[in-house]
DNA sequence: AATGAATGAGAGTTCATTCAT
DNA sequence: AATGAATGAACTCTCATTCAT
């Protein structure tokens, strides 16, 4: 449907020599974190990105593609992420802790794309809505997977079920955008490591 | 075309009775919650309400007003339940659990209310969107000051900042509209407590 | 059409305690005069005056009828004026002069109804355009009038149509809301005096 | 539906394939003369100039853009003559009168931008009204000059202040569009030429 | 005499998208 | 690969007026 992929602009380029496409994402993601989906005209970006509105629906075929696009280079990226974390040979509590606290970092070092996903999912068409959850899901289930290890091996209680307790920490992740603020007190691996404590001390088994 | 002046305003009836400025804000909830708010049109509020717009722009000077109406009344209530509880003469950890056991009920009975929350905040005006925060953030600060009296009393670990643990424990809150279904498994009050569980055992001091 | 005049108030009271149509003339012609007809809302004009739109209705039957009754009102009282000095016994030459700076002290006395004439009246209704155009071409003709007397008394110039000429002037009198000042270096009756020797000295007969 | 596309923009042709930036200015202009700038709707503007709303909206940034160009052009057109003329090397007496005729007579072949001028410029936007009145008051400044080169030669009375003067006269000019009717006695040049010497000999020094 | 809720038509403007070039 | 004129539908909001009370 998006024509995007059709040809790889390598990575030369300070800005605007970048490619279209992907000049085209950045200045999407920013608009859409700052104002939202719906209040962003592509009048908008397509003049912060610096080209023509022929050009956009060139590389795209619609706005939404373009929101689609950004959940799916965020997916993408995450369930790398997950993926490595969780496969390592390290002690299962160390592996929780290590993705806990790295979906936080990333999810603070790209916060703009959190606050899209969260404020504009449900402005996608039905049928990316769809595509956006099923990949979510497959992400949230690997994690879920760590935590049921756990309970199995009875390092975790087994007094919650995993997938509450795998919604309740995606909420907390999902909402740092809305108090996290750059140059605070704390830094994002200070959070992590945080959310990542209170995540695993949460998973003790009760006294 | 419209019945709505068949009765006298103010007086609540089966539905289509009920006063005007009432319907319309029930059905704002319903369709905010399902569409968002940029994408429910005054059109559709107004037809599903059974009313003008004319009649609508009578009691609302905006359709912003119409949201900001909504959060007000979702966050009088919110705070008036948090107050009740927290002032309890009750132990503390039965104080704060309460408290994190009913706003989860509460959230999970508003379901609509909350999903708005999320995702239209951003939309309000500038003016009503400081009001909301303002709000919001004097609820948070009650809800932080049960945190910080079990730290003090060495029952809670000190080890975390209040605040992060309150901006961790509501996330989690805020996303139950992302996964909870009714009908499902699980109760609101069984998620409260469960949710409840893992904020009081997260907030025990580290082993 | 209107039910204006079917009390008469007296002539009692400071501000609030006048009469309600003759306060909602007041403040229909500052309105008017500085927003423009179109521009100005019934609810602004019943707000300014302190009642209801109710109220207003009451009165006047729309809000074309307050401009018309402003029309009326100006009209009037210019063609008393000009009738006692057209046909007083002085010299022609007086009278016109006399007539002519009066007029200009007349219109700078009442800007907002001057301003309002010159803007507002082709958004009157056709009916009462018509009426209104008819009472201006009497008070125009009967200035008309003291010219023609003069050209055939030999003492003004005769190479001029009197109607150019009396045209000549009352554009030069309706435009005087566009740039006098009140409180600038010329009085009222300054510029009254100067326009009626600029029409005087046009009109001698030429060299 | 509009035949807009028929043709290359820019390009003049009979009506409908006319630029269509230039037919909506025509269009505009026509109805804003007949009916007020505020009774005169963009729909019945683009449905005159068989266009769509969106094509005038790609061309004009609101409809007060349209009576700002308006003005524009108008008032472009009468600097330029004024200039022209105001600086030729003929007898300051023939320079003025020709300066006050030649008004007169553009006023007259352009009657509706005159009405339009008169009527509708205080419901422009506060900046344009601000660049209007600037662009106007540098023509009536020019004019002035005129006046003003005439009394310090002697040739002109002086006991007027020569603002009075040239604010009187315009106000004359302003009014053609109010009483001038095409297909009456007097030409447009004849309408001028009794204007420019009503204008000169109340200039004349008094007897 | 006066209220104010309600109407309903229409206002100006925005915008994603298309298409000839 | 890219332009930008043009579309057409939808949008929020305003307003003079009516009418039951």
């Amino acid at each position: 449907m998006t024509r995007a992929s059709t040809r790889k602009p390598g990575e030369a380029g300070g800005d605007d020599q970048a490619a279209v496409p992907r000049r085209l994402l950045e200045h999407a993601t920013k608009l859409f974190a700052k104002k939202g989906f719906d209040r962003t005209s592509v009048q908008e970006i397509v003049e912060a990105a610096g080209v023509t509105k022929g050009a956009m629906y060139h590389y795209f075929g619609s706005k939404d593609d373009l929101l689609y696009e950004i959940y799916a280079r965020v997916l993408r990226e995450q369930t790398r992420q997950l993926e490595s974390v969780a496969s390592s040979s390290a002690p299962l509590r160390e592996r929780l802790a290590a993705a806990a606290s790295d979906v936080v970092v990333s999810s603070i070092d790209n916060l703009d794309d959190n606050t899209i996903f969260l404020q504009s999912m449900h402005q996608l068409s039905p049928d990316k809505q769809k595509a956006v959850r099923a990949e979510r899901r497959k992400y949230h289930e690997r994690f879920r997977g760590l935590v049921e290890e756990g309970q199995e091996s009875g390092e975790f209680r087994t007094d919650k079920p995993a997938d509450v307790v795998v919604d309740f920490f995606f909420g907390s992740v999902h909402h740092l955008g809305s108090w996290y603020r750059r140059g605070g007190t704390l830094s994002a691996r200070q959070v992590g490591d945080h959310y990542a404590d209170l995540l695993l001390d949460a998973l003790r088994p009760p006294g």
